[in-house]
DNA sequence: TTGTATGCGTTATCAT
DNA sequence: ATGATAACGCATACAA
């Protein structure tokens, strides 16, 4: 390994000198300068990351937490493009990614603990469970941090636009002719909340009343429970005309339930999906839905969570931003004749 | 911060014995230990990472490199299940993963740079393109690495059975009267060359001639090209009647051509997939495909891995696995009558 | 058994 | 402009 010694042996100077003109620091002449960058870039030199981190106490590098009710979210391709979106961004400005988890060799430590640990600048939170007594106390700590769709109070967030995301799909389906629209709601959480909101918005300028057996629980990509669900809407006396459903991955439990029930969507039933994932545009029929832009989540988070990191003194405010979603038509909304 | 120097002030002793205590180390009397790691336990402490990757070239961090043709690799849900079967069992063992990439600050590094530079003491290498020149200067360093369905010279690698999957997956076709399967390849690569070995040994075990113009090219992945090859293959004179897929997602392609040339599957013609994503369980016609376990894929790179990092001096041997695959029916072959 | 001292590679302070 | 030196937190060889 070449270390900054190397260099200054061979360059006859000082490990200060050459540390500074590698770095760009005043207090070195331009001409040594020059030559010790030149020597250091034949030798290959690359600063030692420990070393940098143990002096400095920056790691460049930062915490991705990334948690679904199945701790599988590596597998949920929101999480995912996301994921990519930040990844290429913090990548840009030069910081790893490290993957959190609860472990410090053979012993169990809490997140904020791992960050300490590895000396994170910096964590980037996109959970479903937001109530997690260890992301409060990472929340309630000194680490810079970013979430999406929920904000840790001193913190930045990312939003999707979750309540118009939904209010856009009840419209849609509304201005098709649909007046009985289900809604199968993901876990409770602020976003389910906000979507909540939405869905009741919209009927509220519809003027459709709202019908409580029209709102069921399940839980985010979950097809099973969606799967039952679905049924319940399906056993009502009057069944909804069209189904809002927790996310698209939940929604193949909500086919499921109708192909069972012998209906077809769009022409028996409507349903509507949440996320935009790709692979749906190769299903036929090709689901509506609501497209979050995850890349750009991931990529706002980013600057987000870089600009909390290079302010961190100056206690400057936390920023929220509303990521606009988009509603794809597909075709499983038909229109009620 | 917590470091030896203040639980060595506290209990009166000296940093060297505090170190000793908590590593569990001889040199220490019982008594002091114990009351040593109460204190240490009492005030939180926990090491600090930077600090004994510089002491002793050990940061408990596993690079992880997830190159695919796009780029993209967190989304192939393939790689997805084989990250977190790796990422659990790396935990277990106390090790870190960090996403690799090619930048240190401001500058474009190679992966080995990296890789140095954070101290790595190993890399999970899971590739499409194994001949890229900065992985072949990786796997001829000192770097411990495992890598799926490549072997690089002097290093661990697990394979999953690729040529039995596709020699399953024809005679699985025959089985129900086909002998006109057509095969779209993925990139060129051994992953390819051995499914190929399988596909003509079945044909050969057959008594079925191959013919080359059933044979096409494609890529990994990418619906565009499997949708082009689709419609190459159908536009033959004699049109085969069972198409192999080069993955199931690419197979989204196929699907969309045979649909343009207003083919049912399976009823018109046949399809087999590759990998057994776990969403088209969810899609009717259910896909037959070859499922990988990718999971315990995964977990297996892992155990071969961690061998190799803490057998680094020891020069064991490497190591060669072969997880087998699993012919999944599912719908999309129908018998020819 | 216990403690002292050194060095890992770097940055930063303070002399020169 | 340059360099000697200390310190970051830890592990370890060696002395007591």
């Amino acid at each position: 390994m070449v270390t900054l010694k190397d260099i200054a042996l061979h360059c006859g100077v000082s490990i200060a000198s050459v540390s500074k003109a590698i770095n760009h620091m005043p207090g070195v002449g331009q001409k040594t300068a020059q030559r010790i960058r030149e020597t250091a870039k034949a030798f290959g030199y690359l600063p030692n990351a420990a070393a940098q981190s143990l002096r400095t106490n920056r790691s460049f590098t930062i915490g991705v937490l990334l948690l679904d009710e199945n701790n599988q979210s590596l597998l949920n391709g929101f999480f995912a493009v996301m994921l990519e979106g930040f990844k290429i961004r913090m990548e840009e400005q030069g910081y790893d990614l490290m993957l959190l988890n609860r472990t410090v060799g053979k012993r169990t430590v809490t997140i904020l603990e791992h960050c300490r640990y590895s000396n994170l600048d910096g964590v980037f939170v996109a959970c479903i469970d937001f109530s997690d007594p260890e992301l409060l106390e990472l929340a309630a700590s000194d680490v810079p941090l970013v979430s999406v769709d929920h904000a840790f109070k001193g913190h930045s967030c990312v939003y999707s636009d979750n309540e118009d995301g939904i209010y856009q799909a009840v419209m849609h389906a509304a201005a098709q002719g649909h007046s009985k629209i289900a809604f199968i709601l993901g876990g409770k959480s602020g976003v389910t909340d906000k979507r909540l909101i939405g869905y009741k918005k919209a009927l509220k300028e519809l003027g459709i009343p709202e019908r409580a057996e029209y709102i069921v629980q399940s839980c985010y990509r979950d097809v099973q429970r969606t799967f039952e669900a679905t049924q319940k809407l399906l056993a009502l006396d009057d069944r909804p005309t069209c189904i809002l459903m927790p996310d698209d991955h939940a929604a193949h439990g909500g086919q499921l339930a109708l192909r069972h029930a012998g209906l077809k969507v769009p022409d028996d039933i409507s349903i509507i999906g949440f996320d935009g994932l790709e692979y749906f545009n190769y299903i036929s029929p090709r689901l509506c839905t609501v497209s979050q832009d995850a890349g750009q989540i991931g990529q706002k988070s980013a600057d987000l969570l870089i600009n909390a990191i290079e302010n961190k003194t100056g206690e400057m405010k936390p920023a929220s931003v509303t990521i606009p979603v988009k509603l794809v038509k597909g075709e499983t909304v038909a229109p009620i004749t």
